[in-house]
DNA sequence: TATTTTAAATGTAAAACAAACATTTATTAT
DNA sequence: ATAATAAATGTTTGTTTTACATTTAAAATA
């Protein structure tokens, strides 16, 4: 025997909803599409898994060729499987979650790339099932991100309280007390402050800090508890 | 244009990870392996995708078929893809994951089913990559049990607080404290209490309770935060 | 040099929640 | 009538969360 006999074949896609900050917003990383159909329409970045990959393997390849983008956090969020998703032909797609250092692949991007960031809401339509995708995206940020630090992915390697407190705020599209705020992240351990500050945003500076990686993955399943009435940000 | 070409076609099958609970602890039904290789091993119930099916309805397709079960909770896991995981041919599968009331289906499974249940420490070895998908469903189990009110998935339509305090201590392997265990599942609104006592297990008898469905749905989102320490029992 | 402006940094009191801990009660069996 | 069993229940202490306003460092300006 070397077959299942009688089972049907198809294609199977990752297709990648990538996430950055500029410091003010939350930003979705889009492609025009390079092939038939929909062929120049917007689009996650995507593509077909190969015979000798697996499929976080394929996602990324797939960043990396399409951003030069590599070695950042990346995680299965779900399948997408309804039977003329793809109107080509059949196509169950692997849908990955990423988040990224907005500025550090800003350069490169815009210069070597055709891909480019929007804000949530002024985002066009995307191909296919993609817009679906984004939304679960975007719940699973909020959800994972009110009980696991992984906003810190999205922020560049020193960073100031304010702009942590703006980058929740965005996430969930609200406002904390930040005396409250900064209690709470610095009751975590898991930021080291330097002493340099950051004087681009006021007069009197806010000091940078870094996080502790070590701690950061040793209490990456800590449960934060970051988000007052999480009810609110459902899953 | 009708296909896209020089992409690798592969099959889609979905395995399914059912948890049952007997009173005690909680148990794993599997099946005998019905096909070539490893026929006659030990396996997660499965199924390969259809031309005309999304995975969940494979999966729910598969359920059906192998055990008679029928409208239970689901929810996909993820899905694992090494490139050798089936040794006949490229498969990829969705594994899912599933919590089913034991007693509702435990005469049909042993007439007309070859299914068994084992417990989780007394499972035989499964075939593939199928004890890795079983371990990443416990983790799973842990994980939103502490955060969503799932486990009642598990249980009788009537239950007692006793018996609802010996699930959550099968599923995280601990006990606790069962005044303060009962004062906070009350909290919750989620019970609704019986006039009947279940007799079976004490001589003082123990009242029933039944989940308020209604605000179950509206609240499954709630953060309950049932579990102290819940780190040690990372996802 | 003194004053104004701006955003950052910080503390406290009250309320809500979580944890630790023992006794009473309803029923059956003797 | 008494003993045995497991269920049901309450209180105190400590911790965490919330709500809320003032002071401080630095730059800009008068």
């Amino acid at each position: 025997m070397t077959r299942y006999s009688k089972q049907t074949r198809l294609l199977l896609a990752v297709d990648c909803i990538i996430f950055g900050f500029d410091g003010n917003n939350i930003k979705l990383l889009i492609v025009k599409r390079g092939i038939e159909p929909e062929k120049g329409k917007w689009s996650l970045m995507g593509g077909f898994l190969k015979p000798d990959e697996n499929l976080k393997e394929c996602a990324d390849r797939v960043l990396k060729q399409l951003t030069g983008i590599q070695g950042v956090y990346l995680e299965q969020l779900r399948t997408f499987s309804e039977p003329d998703r793809d109107p080509v032909e059949r196509t169950v797609s692997v849908a990955y979650f990423a988040l990224i250092d907005i500025n550090k692949y800003e350069q490169q991007l815009s210069h070597d790339y055709s891909a480019e960031w929007f804000l949530l809401n002024e985002k066009p339509k995307l191909v296919f099932d993609h817009d679906e995708m984004v939304k679960l995206a975007q719940k699973q940020l909020r959800y994972k991100a009110s009980l696991h630090p992984i906003l810190f992915e999205l922020l560049p390697e020193k960073f100031t309280i304010p702009q942590l407190q703006g980058l929740y705020e965005g996430v969930y599209d609200t406002s904390f007390d930040n005396r409250n705020f900064s209690r709470k992240v610095l009751s975590t351990g898991l930021l080291m402050k330097q002493k340099e500050k950051d004087k681009l945003n006021s007069k009197k500076g806010a000091f940078y800090y870094k996080l502790d990686k070590k701690k950061y993955k040793a209490n990456f399943q800590s449960f934060l508890n970051f988000i007052p009435n999480p009810d609110r940000f459902i899953i």
